[in-house]
DNA sequence: TTGAAAGCGCTAACAG
DNA sequence: CTGTTAGCGCTTTCAA
């Protein structure tokens, strides 16, 4: 039907089949700007020609290109997240809640995760910056140069770059980008000094399956430090990788086959909860006295921790409250142009009974 | 420099800074088509231009704008998904398999949930859409009418379109979509049937809280049936909202003083582990022998159900696998531009001690 | 192997 | 309140 004539010196390129504001200016007997305008601000348009444009757009079911609007338009309404892993319970929570910041302003979430892997984040970011996004969350704030080029090289486009689930570094110098987050290290710190404060003066620490966890590896060398300034003695170990449950209980394992007869590890903590309950449902299986003869602690909150008994201590990160103030700031900085603010949110030690004091 | 002239009779849009094609194309002394050409075929270039072109990229840190060229092509290298709850660790691995998938093919996953609400499913959907996707991932089988008409328009449209974690129905016509997942009313059936051949003749189900998750009501529904066929009575509660441990918790103390003379019930299921969890610690602290007195099975298989004492019998859903096919057959589909092909994926079910044969 | 021209679907700027 | 005109940055078709 539409062949194009036998002598037609070009073939024209013709669109994909969805209906565009063409189409509906047609049927809305007006023109394709006007449509433009009821879409984006339909104040500007009378109220009989909006019912119109209403009518047609439903009747062929219309709905408006994206792309195309926002390569006109020279602005995006994406909003670019890279995080380590989905899996990660953690991190979904404080996706979901900067999703749910995001609901109903226009603004998608254009999410990708990099494995806890340099090489991959570069890729990753690259990749979305061909999204022109309006915005870009970074997790932590350790990445490769050229991340940091292109981080930058954003930010002075007047693009938001916002580094969540971290915080300034002691020995820092200000940093580049809002962060929004806690210092891990301050964590690890506080870790060891509940157990010394208990006292404790052989403590253990057991470390993520994943080095390229920075926040994770920090919360444990802070741990040590900390132990180290207190001059108690300190088992350092590493997680295995596959069931973290499975893993912790390696973990005890080889902590109680590793002790010396003068320093018997009185408390440990972990990198993570699911890591810190394995351990204690392994010491409960052989008869250890938790939190009598090994005081146990974790990092995360878990759900599980609190059911387990003894009750699991940990602490509680702000997992919501980050992607809640990650959407406010971006909004923020996005709608009043000004510059995204960071945040210290507060985390919270949760005493339970794994970590309870001796009496 | 680049002033209007005084007497410009209008003022022309400058794009937002990025360098494009034309600032490479420049630098390389060639046209922008040829820049377009070493990125999309690198064979149709001679080596000494992409050399220079090469280097000019390089050297102005260009990254193409993704919107532009999607336009200008016709075809996206989006895939769009939508599901429940990214905070639900069921799907996250689905997605984090399908993500993988992607990976490195060229094509982004757009992703949004539902939060396991029609209308926000079609909100979704209707933005999603307007991204021009070329390939849609929707959860279940259940949408509202508008949500199937768009999916209906992107299929005919010849978009793939696939729904995963969900089989055919038994009284069902013929899908209009490939389903790429497992039929939920067999487990429901299966997960009965185990009950019921280990001599349980008084049942009960914990439904999710979730009313709106079809998926897992429809497990309820067919264990409520097949209970029901073979003469077993069968109590039904709904789990509350909230920490679904405490939830699993409640609903066994509900179960247990709802309980009459005639009819003590000697086995549950539940519509996850986790509330199977915390029913099994709930049932441990009020010292009920599991399973001798009580029977109970989950379904998910999460990692925690493992390593209880005792073991949590539960259904192991094809969770990866799910993620794994939809990828594959999604990129069958675009780039042989064959029919979607759906698939029926294997479900196990965990005979473990929470449900052991009373010997 | 490279280039010229036209156009993807939409919106900014400026009239009327 | 509505229309005209000229692009956004890239890719297509055809020609050299």
């Amino acid at each position: 039907m539409t062949q194009p004539p036998p002598n037609s010196p070009r073939q024209p390129r013709r669109g994909h089949g969805r209906p565009t504001l063409h189409d509906v200016a047609g049927l809305a007997a007006v023109t394709r700007i006007t449509v433009s305008r009821y879409l984006n601000a339909p104040g500007q348009v009378a109220p009989e020609t909006a019912a119109r444009i209403c009518a047609a757009i439903a009747a062929i079911g219309y709905v408006p290109n994206l792309q195309a609007g926002q390569l006109a338009s020279g602005r995006s309404k994406v909003v670019a997240a890279l995080i380590p892993s989905i899996n990660n319970s953690i991190f979904a929570e404080t996706i979901q809640a900067l999703s749910e910041g995001l609901n109903n302003t226009g603004y998608e979430l254009l999410l990708t995760c990099t494995a806890y892997d340099m090489t991959r984040e570069e890729a990753q970011l690259r990749a979305l910056i061909g999204w022109a996004p309006a915005a870009l969350v970074m997790t932590g704030r350790q990445h490769s140069q050229t991340t940091l080029r292109l981080m930058l090289a954003a930010q002075l486009a007047g693009t938001p770059v916002i580094e969540i689930w971290d915080d300034r570094h002691a020995d820092e110098a200000e940093p580049a980008f809002a962060r929004i987050g806690f210092s891990h290290a301050e964590v690890g710190r506080a870790m060891a000094r509940h157990l010394l404060q208990q006292g404790h003066r052989h403590l253990a620490y057991v470390h993520s399956p994943i080095p390229a966890d920075f926040r994770a590896q920090e919360r444990g060398d802070a741990f040590a430090a900390e132990a180290a300034a207190a001059g108690a003695t300190l088992s350092l170990f590493r997680a295995g990788t596959g069931d973290p449950f499975d893993a912790g209980r390696e973990s005890l394992n080889h902590l109680l086959s590793s002790q010396s007869a003068v320093t018997t590890v009185t408390a440990a903590a972990f990198s993570n909860d699911n890591l810190a309950c394995g351990a204690l449902l392994e010491a409960k299986r052989r008869g250890i006295d938790v939190p009598g003869a090994l005081s146990l602690l974790g990092f995360g909150d878990f759900p599980i921790g609190r059911q387990l008994s003894p009750s699991l201590s940990t602490i509680s990160p702000p997992r919501g409250e980050i992607g809640r103030a990650a959407a406010q700031a971006l909004l923020a900085a996005l709608t009043t142009n000004s510059v995204t603010q960071g945040v210290s949110l507060p985390w919270v030690l949760l005493e339970r009974d794994s970590s309870a004091r001796k009496i």
